[in-house]
DNA sequence: TCCATATATCCAGAATCATCGAAATGATGG
DNA sequence: CCATCATTTCGATGATTCTGGATATATGGA
């Protein structure tokens, strides 16, 4: 991922009506929520929820498909996965005592066998 | 950590000139730069940056000690893996399907001993 | 004390963004 | 074709952000 691309993700991220919005359609994966519905839910009108779903969309965190009169908004999961490894890669490089100890909390399992060194780290 | 905290991160990251500024900083750990020498570098105004490093401050992502005339900045990793772990656990409660490969790309280790379990996940 | 260096703060202009009322677009059923 | 529903687009307004010139503060040396 270049720089520009995770600049335009953080940037939709970093907004508190997107980042709910985002949390709550991962939160209804993978049925989806219509655009009327997610703006109703939070309380915004709905012009101004179709604004920060737009705004999503182009950074491809979410995506609508039209079902019948409404429009399905669905959570892009890979486009988080995406972000976090650009994240975690371009700290990591630098500095592998980052990598680490993420790896080690998410997949305890990895514990047993220890902590993966710093040479399997796909950083 | 809090969803407010969070965007606040995601917000100091979301912009050029920071993200720039975090990765060349992240790039000399553990010396740290000088504050003259980070706007020197990316060829923006001394006070524009002074603007921005005050920002990523706010945030938590860099800190800035003096030393003698200089102020050196330094990255820190501990927000980062804070921001990632709520990245993923955010969207993994709801989508186990996001935490499995980005554990499985950063520790190929844990591959050979098989994916982490559901159960298993941090998230 | 005076000067040079390094950085932050103040301030203002330009640009971008968030918000929302009003109108337009698109889909469905009668 | 018309009425209705769901959503987007348009347009305007207020708020925030980015930027950089000028100034203030802090440190160290002569």
């Amino acid at each position: 991922m270049e720089t520009a691309e995770a600049v335009s993700i953080l940037t939709a991220l970093g907004q508190n009506t997107r980042l709910d919005t985002f949390r709550a359609l991962v939160a209804h994966e993978p049925e989806g929520l219509a655009a009327g519905e997610i703006a109703r839910l939070s309380g915004v009108p709905q012009n101004t929820m179709s604004a920060h779903l737009a705004a999503l969309a182009r950074a491809g965190l979410v995506r609508g498909e039209r079902q019948s009169r409404s429009i399905i908004y669905r959570a892009n999961l890979e486009t988080v996965r995406a972000l976090t490894l650009y994240l975690i890669r371009d700290c990591c490089g630098g500095a592998p005592e980052l990598c680490t100890p993420i790896v080690a909390e998410l997949a305890p399992r990895c514990e047993t066998t220890g902590p993966a060194k710093e040479e399997d780290c796909g950083c």
